[in-house]
DNA sequence: ACAATATACTACTAATTCAATAGACTAACT
DNA sequence: AGTTAGTCTATTGAATTAGTAGTATATTGT
């Protein structure tokens, strides 16, 4: 599962996205529209901020808005940055990787090796699926 | 992440695979072959057994083995039975559906909207893999 | 300068879930 | 009867996740 720090993560993107063009946006504003804890975005939004995807500015005027083009900020970063891997397994995970406690030999598990393939497919959808994307999917949904 | 509850789950059902045609096997054996607390084994081959995968025996003698063909036990059945939803987000679960506290519209909701489409792939590497094919991948690891 | 606004940062707490353990019970075999 | 092995329910402990609190710092407008 997913966890509520990373859809909450991608909600407020989605919404900056699409403020992309206007002056910051607050948290309390991110907050009620998305019905998001204030407190619990703010440390989300704060860790993005630290991770290079968002622009910040205190004081009155001041808010969050987007550090890079919709475009090019893609799921899986997100997800590293607030979930941590995306494999299923941790010995099959790129950026996490960890030996499972258990196991004997981890070269020919098969278990590792069938997660491999699902995390490869779970990889290629968030790998190429953007902010804009999801703005974009919403548009079409809103449409039909 | 996939619970070792899930993990130890398939390693029971692939040792049981392996031993298929040999007189049942007892807990004891497969937790220590596996590196399994046995207590903990001993409830999960509960569940297993109550969803007919597994045939038991008590008494001396007894034990567990394979209730189906390995070629007919496919992941995602474990899965379902020990971990419950395959998708990622609670909304985008086919047989364990709920909503999302937080949403507001989800027919347009773009984060389900590709959660669907990860969910789609990984269920199709979980739905057409079976404890056979998992041994299989086994076999020609070690073989390499 | 000062008040008001808004993020930055750290620490803490509450709630939930996951992993594991314990123990008494039932069935089967010798 | 005694031993072996699964059945079942409850409980505990550990870890993770979700959310809260409070102080510090920066910015703006008057």
């Amino acid at each position: 599962m997913l966890s509520k720090k990373t859809k909450y993560a991608i909600k407020a993107l989605v919404v900056l996205g699409k403020n992309a063009d206007k002056p910051p946006m607050q948290i309390s504003k991110i907050a009620e529209e998305e019905r998001i804890p204030k407190k619990f975005l703010e440390q989300i939004l704060l860790d993005l901020r630290n991770a290079g995807f968002l622009y910040s500015k205190k004081g009155a005027g001041g808010g969050y808005s987007l550090n890079k083009d919709p475009k090019d900020i893609y799921l899986v970063s997100i997800m590293r940055i607030t979930d941590g891997p995306i494999a299923m397994v941790p010995c099959a995970s790129l950026n996490f990787y960890h030996k499972c406690d258990e196991c004997k030999q981890e070269t020919s598990c098969g278990i590792r090796d069938v997660f491999i393939d699902v995390r490869d497919a779970t990889l290629k959808i968030l790998s190429e699926t953007s902010i804009a994307d999801v703005i974009a999917r919403e548009n079409t949904l809103i449409k039909v």
